[in-house]
DNA sequence: TTCATGTATTCTGTATTCATAATTCAAGGT
DNA sequence: ACCTTGAATTATGAATACAGAATACATGAA
């Protein structure tokens, strides 16, 4: 094992991260910086650089004189950041060799196949879905493009807890998942590329009826 | 007029990315934050925030310990780069509203037309390009988009610079802005963005031989 | 001469301190 | 009763201070 020496900023982000997931924060709630500083045991220095990564990433706001906050939710945001994702990871697909992505069909296949239970714990699931969707991804040679969505999926982050407990969507996810890798067992990107794209349409559907109205309105 | 009460960290960034098209510092060199600050008159905090921003951006790298250095430029990466706007702005542009963009094309056409002339300071000349591609897109609902799109084009400023005062370059510019506005007036969104991929494509391969290679390679 | 090792220096990463903008609350006036 | 105004409080934005890692340098041994 190496000894892990990082930078107090990305442990904190990734700390928020994981209570956002666990729908820790109230979405629209002001964050006070001495406050959580305290709770992560940490300076607000390291904690305040975090912040700032993660409003550029879009999952806080920042307002001048008033600090951070994480933003807001809305169904209208959801389904840009569904449309960007779809774009992104439909373009690294094409990016991709497709012989490399043929041979590794089979794997995919597998993984979609082998769904985790439906009681299986929120976060082993959301985990096997990016951990195929990566694998999908990954041969794809463009580095920046797949930091890219890894970022932007940063800020999906909010929406997704809102998403758990629903066996049917679950199922269809794992449903979609092969139809996916079928088309690259049979050499078809172009079709692949096209289910990929159904794949983040059809969630966000699924998932839009889920979000609650802004709390902005008031 | 509105007093400007900005934080420093976001005018920081702005003044680096305004260097950085000056082409002041060399790619692949150490950032001293205590001579930078010193330099723009500011302490290390607000100026660690804007380099941790950049970063983000992909303009810098941060390793730990070391600190903060440009990223050092690659054909490769311009590749990736280009790749990645074109996809978003393509993408931004098929989810434009068609009708207006037709209501806009004579704008547009207006606009490409209206090159600034090969003399002009190389600061226009990229301003009205920003500019022309800023009003191709501004009608997108897609807000997260347009941000992104920002966002990663802050990451080939690195690359602007070198394509400083070719003439000829220029008028393939303008050429295919033309064209792109021509497919819109036209009502056919599919063949200006076909064209606006091209124009990307094309421009990537104008340039790439201008990279000088890695320095890295040492 | 060259390589290794110990030491000094430099600079980053983090904590702490300070100044000022924003908010809250209470008192006074309409 | 309600609105305005101003003081007190709170929290952010920025500067400074501090500790430790990385680098450079010099000294000594092979």
């Amino acid at each position: 094992m190496g000894i892990q020496r990082r930078p107090l900023r990305e442990q904190i982000r990734e700390e928020l991260l994981l209570r956002l997931d666990r729908g820790d924060f109230a979405a629209g709630k002001d964050i006070n910086e001495v406050v959580l500083a305290g709770e992560l045991g940490v300076s607000r220095t390291p904690l305040r650089e975090a912040l700032i990564t993660l409003a550029g990433e879009g999952v806080l706001e920042s307002n001048q004189g008033r600090g951070f906050r994480f933003a807001p939710v809305s169904s209208k945001e959801f389904r840009d950041l569904c449309e960007i994702v779809a774009g992104l990871e439909s373009l690294a697909l094409e990016l991709s060799d497709p012989a490399e992505l043929q041979e590794m069909a089979p794997e995919l296949l597998r993984l979609a196949r082998d769904f985790p239970d439906p009681v299986a714990e929120q976060s082993e699931i959301e985990w096997h879905d990016d951990e195929w969707h990566d694998l999908l991804l990954g041969r794809c040679p463009n580095e920046r493009l797949l930091d890219l969505v890894t970022s932007v999926k940063a800020g999906m982050r909010r929406y997704t807890h809102l998403i758990a407990g629903e066996d049917t969507l679950l199922e269809r996810e794992a449903e979609e998942h092969c139809r996916i890798a079928e088309h690259l067992r049979a050499g078809d990107v172009a079709a692949a590329t096209a289910a990929l794209r159904d794949n983040w349409i059809s969630g966000m559907e699924r998932m839009t009826s889920r979000i609650p109205v802004s709390p902005e309105s008031a």
